[in-house]
DNA sequence: CTGAAATATTTTAAACTTGAAATTTCATAC
DNA sequence: GTATGAAATTTCAAGTTTAAAATATTTCAG
């Protein structure tokens, strides 16, 4: 029978797994600091909005508010400000559902399309940047790692 | 000469690139997400006050305003929120510093001590439990990938 | 000493974020 | 048909967050 590991041992290992995740979450916290300083310098917006726009930027029919809020992992009532904001912008409408008088549905304007092309170029800059130093096997290394953490593959986005 | 790579296969890097950076951003973000549930259902607390007193429990001499956005990588008017909050709750003090009229020190009071060791608790049990898939192997491996992000050493914390 | 630059912090306005409550509409069991 | 619960969204209050401006203090060149 598998005997658990000793004490010490699994303090040990708990140990790591928090410092781990201490830098997991100072690095991505750093990423999206420099991509706040582009966009705010660069583009005039916020990484909020930046996430809305490339979210529906992949989706031609465009998105039920609560497919973005699951997608972005937010909670609804932040999308409705957002959104808000961005329909005021010109760079996104609310289309009414036929179907369902609920529902809306958002999506990029032509001008939305525009200023988010202009904005993903300098989004790609600061990732290809910042991750210059990774090569394939890390990519794969990292990748994999992240999807062996437990419970995050609860929800699936769908996306590939 | 080192030739530089076909612009075809350039692309596709910046691609998976990109692609990691949304993986390890739903990753962070899910994980946060499980934490922020724990801090509030079983602590009634949130973790931005987590956050911080984490950051004071392991200072005795508590930590300057300055230093406290610096490590936690936020911004200095979001700390005096904070702190303010926590002054107010009875689990943390602000010291004035003899030599310097301007600075204030923040330390966690006994209460605060206390407090912060049950929180620790509810939060090491939630990332031993999403992280407990991960082996030595993968924890020095994903590490090792965060360490090479670029810029990221920029500003050392002094943290072991 | 004196003033300019640097440092530590707070204040402010705007935006973002959450979780819960409220609203409206839909689906469906009876 | 009707109520009853589910679903989609908005509203709301409280809190978090940022960036910039304001305040106060220190440092230091001259």
């Amino acid at each position: 029978m598998a005997q658990a590991a000793p004490r010490r041992r699994r303090d040990a290992l708990s140990k790591r797994r928090l410092r781990l995740w201490l830098r997991m979450l100072r690095t991505t916290k750093r990423v999206e600091g420099d991509l706040r300083d582009v966009m705010r310098t660069d583009h005039a917006t916020t990484l909020p909005r930046f996430d809305v726009l490339a979210t529906l930027d992949r989706e031609d029919k465009g998105l039920k508010m609560s497919e973005l809020s699951r997608r972005l992992l937010v909670s609804n009532g932040n999308v409705t400000g957002i959104v808000e904001r961005l329909v005021h912008d010109g760079l996104v409408v609310r289309v009414p559902i036929d179907d369902d008088k609920r529902a809306m549905r958002v999506r990029l304007t032509a001008k939305g399309r525009e200023v988010f092309a202009e904005m993903a170029a300098g989004h790609e800059a600061v990732i290809d940047s910042l991750f210059s130093d990774l090569d394939h096997e890390t990519l794969d290394a990292l990748a994999d790692g992240f999807g062996r953490l437990k419970d995050l593959r609860r929800i699936d986005d769908g996306t590939r």
